[in-house]
Parts: structure tokens; C-alpha cells; sequence
DNA sequence: TAGGGTTTT
């Protein structure tokens, strides 16, 4: 049972929380005199990395010169001291045995790398691929290259990704990794998941709402498979915390399997009590370690917000050019956010050169799956803002509500009956959303008359069904396929892809003012999204000119984004013959069209001047970043509320009564809308 | 007059 370790023990549970290893206090550099006041914590809850020391560049390793022969046998090499490797021939046994096996592991295991690998040593892909899940597009596209380049094979060929908006597989891809979302996606139109014969559910722990939907889809299919006499399917749900009751009870109590331990440890920092600059208690941990530490150890910030981040980026560059620091390693510092463009989020997963360190500067979307090589400190400065003692810090809570448990399920929904899942009640969930929001959302799609109820059960329309193509929440989509209707698809198209993404509005501190009288060219009194599309159809103008998008204070990458799924929402249209019209220049339209998904949406100035929202009689204001802050209109439609303090009312038309009424009138009715 | 962060189809 070499590799293998016994379960976990309670205490266990606790300190993994971070994905931590249990490795000894051990002797730092840093350990006495830490500058910033930063203290070395007992639960190192840090990353480690499978891809350490000595991992290789992205060139030159598929020429067959001695170069090559020596990259592959430091990968191999690399692979035998992965805490996976002793338990291979065990797991492979179990997998064999089992249909569906759980495999417990840290970042740092090899267990995301190594199983597929395994698996197709083995030939067991030869009827179907396999499938391996992630929760972030970073992480599927990372892995799928690192694995390749292990296999010694061009990526896309063999082994290959996909992700929304990137694909890169062929007929040959055995082995895929994709988002959760995405193989979500693929289930609508082969709930069976019939091209593979394995799904590997990885960082089952992160509780997504996809993951968990895929928990249900493939133990469906498994049993579907079954009674078809197809081949099977087996599955194998991978996840770093111990606590695994939960997934083994849920999965006909699965086999369990633990990987002990991480390749490499990592120094954990963080306060020790409040600091009052913790910015500046961090950047001088970072000096101090800098000055201790060796080459290649590499250090992990995290930090709150982008702003700081790229402020600390700065400062941390602007000292190591400092003369005094000449005679210690090149640092080469980089920040990691996740509106960052991809290219520079994946510079992080370049491991460093000798006689470098890396020093990266994150928020925490580093903080959960994504495994950065050669990572040796993490500094959680920013934990140290809201002041945590250690004894706090290990008292929070262990396991947070999964998503499932706290979101709008009408898309969910959508997709299920998609699929043909006839009773959503009795839907597997490993962890069952109440009764109260699974009512909200199919009342939802009854109003957007996605579904009817019809002898108890539950339908889709056909509008449902032309609605489950769309990627989309189902207002969105309801919106879209109400096009032709009003004459519009082609604005709604642009509005609605914009509102899919990040905000297009940049704000930069200091020159907010100079930014609002910029885009004051583009205002609209109709609302926001009139505002929007006038800005999309310029950038259009502006052939999607960088420098254009600079000068009105307007975020390139977003509108680029929007383009993009302004493109794939066109596609979806055209499969489902949704005819592509447009209102120039009549915008009512577009307000109109806006109101047949977003009726529920609906504020209604009040006689105090207050606004109430018509569906959850809530009272809630208009977002100061709004262009209709300040006015009164009648009716407004906001495309949602954000509960920040006060109920704000954020993105926003104004809208005329007699609209309303024409869009839903039953549903307007029974909401008492005042007669003009 | 708002403003923690993150993810995905």
C-alpha cells in the first residue's frame, strides 16, 4: 500500500482547508527578525507544484537532439518523484475494479497530471477518450500543455483542450481537458457524454455549480450506459480536501483513495496581528526573504484588489533596481489577476531561469487550484487588512455553502429538461437545492414561457428549447429570441453580449471626472444599455482600435470579449433560424425588446420619490454610475441589483408603462402598475 | 454618489 496513507483524521480535515500539506516547522531563513512583522503559521497552506525545479521551457523539446534526450529523462524523472508515482500500479488496480473511484490529493500530488496519463499507458482510452474537468480556463489550458509536453507530443494532436472562445483538439485527442462548464455544455446534446469513456471530475472540492451538476449528469449516464449495454462509463472525482464523506455516500460509496503529500513544501506568512501598512509590512517580507533566500525559490503575494496590485508590482520593481540589491538574484516580478489578459496570466507558469526569482502579486485567484512551479513563500498580507489572529484564522469556516446552494437555478433547470431530465425534484444533487428556490426558478420560466406544466410534469416550450441553446442566462436569451419580434436581434445581440461580460468602462483613479466627460459623447437619456450599443457601434467605427478605446477611458479587452460572444450568440441564432433585423436607429425597440426578458426587472417610482422593485417589492436606488443618476423616470429596468449597503439599481432603461403591459400583461396586472 | 474578490457556457 506504498504512497497510500490511512483516512484522514478530524483534525486533519481542519488544517487541510488550504490545501495544506503537514510538513514540520521547519528551519527559514526567515524565521527570525521577519520584517513586516509576518509569522510563520503551523498550517501551511500554501501551493506546491508539481512542476518544480529544473521543469522545462516551452522550446526545443521536440527535436530528437541530445538536448531533447535530456529534457525527457528530467521529465521522467520529474514524474517518478511525484507523491502519485509509488501509487500507480494500486490506483490503476482500483480504477480497474471500480466505476467510479475518488482520489484525494493536494496541488502538488500529481494527480491532475498523472492519472490520465496513467490511464492511457495503459490503452483504456482506446474505445473513448478521456475527459478531465477544471473549473478555470487558465487551469484546463496549463495542465493540457504541461501534460503534453510530458508525453512528448504537440498539443492539440493527442492530448488537447477546450475551453469557450479556444479550442484545440483533432480527431487523434485522447485525452481533453476542458471547464466544467464546458462539458456541462457538450451534455446538452449528448447527455450519455458517449465520446468518452473516462470523466475525470477534478477540484471536486470547489463545489461549482457545474461540477455539481456533472456529479448527477454522469451518474446518470452511468446507469443509462448500463441499460443500453453500451460500454461503461467511469468516472473518477478527484479533490484535495479530506473531507469525502460526502462525495463516497453520494456516489454509492465510491472508493476512497489518498495521495499522500506534496512534492515540495512552502513557507506560509502572514501577520501575526493587525499591521496598520500591511502593503508595506509585506514588501519588506518580500526584501527580507529576497535577500535570504535562493535563486529560483519564488515568492507568492496576495493582496486585495487590482489597484494594489499593480502599485505593489511597481514599487517591488522600482527597489530591485536598487544598487544595494545587486549582488542577490534578478527578480522578475509579476502581477496575477484575473482581468489580466491570458497571455500574462499564464507568464506565471514560466518557470524561472537560473540565478532569477519570481515574484508574483496576486489576488486570490491564485489561492485555490492553480498550481504556480516553484512557488516557496506565500505572503497572505492581505488577510492581515481585516485582522486575523491565528486562532481566527483557523476557525473560519471549513466548508462554504456551495454555489448550488445559493444561486439562481433557473439555467440549471433549463439545461436539465434540455437534456431530458423529466422530474428536476428528484434530480440527483449531491446537495439538493430547497424546494423554495427550485420554485423560484421554474416560476421564472414559466413567465419567460421557457416551460409549461403540463399533467404535473414540467415541459419544455419550444422557445425553451431554442432558449437551452444559448449560453446565457434564460432572461438573456429570451431577450435575444424576442428580437425579430421587435425588430432588433441585431442590438440585442450587441447588448446583451456586452452585458455578459466585464464592464467596457475604465475609471481610473484621479482621472474619473476626465473619464466621464470623455464618454459624455456617447450618453443616452434612454438608459445604459442605449449608451452601451452607441459606444459598441463606434468601437465598431473605430475598426476595435486600442488607441480609440485608450482615449475614451474604455476597456479594449471587454469590448473585444463582447465582440466574441457577440459572434457565438450570432452562430446560435443562425442553428436555431432566428432571423438577424435590425432597428437602426429606433431605439424604443431595443428598450422594448430589453423589457420581453428583463420584465421582472421592473422598479416603479414611488410618490416619496422612492423606487420599489415590482417583483420583490424591495426599495432600491438608481447606481451613481448610472446615466440616469439623477433623474426620475416613471419605470425603470435595471439588468440587476447589487446589494452594496444600500439595494442599487445597476445598469439601467427607463421605460414607459404601456411597454410593460404589452411585453407581460398578466404579470403586470397582478403587480397593481399604476394606469398612465 | 459607489468601490472586496472570483468563475463559466
Amino acid at each position: 500500500m506504498a504512497g497510500f496513507q490511512e483516512p484522514p483524521t478530524k483534525k486533519q480535515k481542519t488544517e487541510n482547508r488550504f490545501l495544506g500539506s503537514h510538513m514540520p516547522v521547519q528551519q527559514s531563513p526567515i524565521r527570525n527578525g521577519v520584517g513586516g512583522g509576518f509569522n510563520k503559521g503551523n498550517n501551511n497552506h500554501g501551493k506546491g507544484s508539481p512542476f518544480q525545479k529544473n521543469a522545462p521551457g516551452q522550446n526545443g523539446f521536440m527535436n530528437g537532439n541530445a538536448k531533447n534526450t535530456e529534457h525527457l529523462k528530467n521529465i521522467v524523472k520529474q514524474r517518478h518523484a511525484l507523491p502519485i508515482f509509488p501509487t500507480r500500479a494500486r490506483l490503476l488496480e482500483e480504477l480497474k475494479k471500480n466505476e467510479t473511484v475518488i482520489v484525494i490529493g493536494e496541488t502538488g500530488s500529481g494527480k491532475t497530471t498523472q492519472i490520465p496519463q496513467y490511464l492511457h499507458e495503459e490503452r483504456w482510452d482506446k474505445k473513448g477518450g478521456i475527459c478531465v474537468t477544471q473549473p478555470r480556463r487558465v487551469a484546463a489550458i496549463s495542465v493540457a500543455k504541461r501534460v503534453a509536453e510530458e508525453m512528448n507530443v504537440q498539443i492539440g494532436g493527442l492530448v488537447g483542450y477546450s475551453v469557450r472562445f479556444e479550442e484545440c483538439v483533432s480527431p487523434g485527442t485522447k485525452l481533453k481537458y476542458v471547464t466544467d462548464g464546458m462539458l456541462l455544455r457538450e451534455a446538452i446534446s449528448d447527455p450519455l457524454l458517449s465520446k468518452y469513456n473516462w470523466v475525470i471530475l477534478d477540484e471536486a472540492h470547489e463545489r461549482t455549480i457545474s461540477t455539481d451538476v456533472l456529479f448527477g449528469i454522469v451518474k446518470d449516464a452511468q446507469k443509462k450506459r448500463k441499460q443500453l449495454e453500451k460500454d461503461n462509463l467511469k468516472v473518477i472525482v478527484m479533490s484535495a480536501t479530506m473531507d469525502v464523506d460526502h462525495f463516497s455516500q453520494y456516489f454509492n460509496k465510491a472508493k476512497v483513495l489518498y495521495i499522500e503529500g506534496r512534492q515540495h513544501p512552502v513557507e506560509m506568512l502572514y501577520a501575526r496581528e493587525k499591521q496598520d501598512d500591511y502593503v508595506l509590512s509585506a514588501m519588506s517580507t518580500v526584501f527580507q526573504i529576497h535577500k535570504e533566500a535562493p535563486a529560483q525559490h519564488d515568492i507568492l503575494i496576495f493582496l486585495t484588489g487590482q489597484e494594489e496590485i499593480d502599485s505593489v508590482t511597481h514599487s517591488i520593481r522600482q527597489v530591485a533596481k536598487d544598487n544595494s540589491l545587486a549582488e542577490f538574484p534578478r527578480m522578475r516580478v509579476l502581477p496575477l489577476y484575473a482581468a489580466l489578459p491570458s497571455t500574462q496570466q499564464l507568464d506565471v507558469f514560466r518557470v524561472t531561469a537560473p540565478g532569477e526569482r519570481k515574484v508574483i502579486v496576486s489576488t486570490n485567484i491564485a489561492e485555490t487550484s492553480i498550481t504556480i512551479p516553484g512557488i516557496k513563500y506565500v505572503i497572505d498580507s492581505g488577510r492581515a487588512k481585516i485582522s486575523y489572529t491565528l486562532e481566527e484564522f483557523n476557525a473560519m469556516e471549513v466548508n462554504p455553502v456551495p454555489e448550488i446552494l445559493r444561486s439562481n437555478l433557473a439555467s440549471v433547470i433549463l439545461q436539465l429538461l434540455a437534456m431530458g431530465i423529466k422530474n428536476i425534484l428528484t434530480f440527483d444533487f449531491i446537495d439538493k437545492p430547497s424546494p423554495a428556490s427550485i420554485k423560484q426558478a421554474v416560476e421564472q420560466l414559466t413567465l419567460l414561457e421557457a416551460v409549461v406544466m403540463k399533467a404535473g410534469q414540467l415541459e419544455l416550450t419550444d422557445l425553451g428549447k431554442k432558449m437551452a441553446q444559448f449560453p446565457l442566462e434564460p432572461r438573456y436569451s429570451k431577450v435575444i429570441l424576442s428580437g425579430p419580434q421587435y425588430g432588433c436581434t441585431d442590438e440585442v445581440l450587441s447588448v446583451i453580449a456586452m452585458l455578459s461580460g466585464e464592464s467596457i468602462y475604465v475609471n481610473p483613479s484621479g482621472k474619473k471626472e476626465m473619464a466621464a466627460n470623455v464618454r459624455r459623447k456617447f450618453l443616452s437619456v434612454e438608459g445604459d444599455h442605449v449608451t452601451m450599443l452607441k459606444i459598441f457601434r463606434a468601437f465598431r467605427g473605430s475598426k476595435e482600435n486600442k488607441m480609440w478605446c485608450h482615449e475614451n477611458f474604455l476597456n479594449h479587452r471587454n469590448l473585444k470579449y463582447a465582440l466574441e460572444v457577440r459572434k457565438q450568440l450570432h452562430q446560435v441564432c443562425q442553428r436555431n433560424n432566428v432571423t438577424l433585423v435590425s432597428c437602426n436607429q429606433d431605439m424604443d425597440a431595443l428598450r422594448r425588446c430589453l423589457a420581453a426578458g428583463l420584465f421582472t426587472n421592473i422598479a416603479e417610482l414611488q410618490l416619496d420619490g422612492k423606487y420599489l422593485s415590482l417583483d420583490t417589492r424591495q426599495e432600491c436606488s438608481i447606481h451613481p454610475t448610472s446615466v440616469l443618476f439623477g433623474g426620475k423616470p416613471a419605470y425603470i429596468l435595471f439588468t440587476e441589483l447589487v446589494h452594496t449597503g444600500k439595494m442599487y439599481m445597476h445598469i439601467n432603461s427607463a421605460m414607459d408603462a404601456q411597454w410593460l403591459f404589452e411585453v407581460a400583461p398578466e404579470y403586470f396586472r397582478k403587480r397593481h402598475i399604476k394606469k398612465m
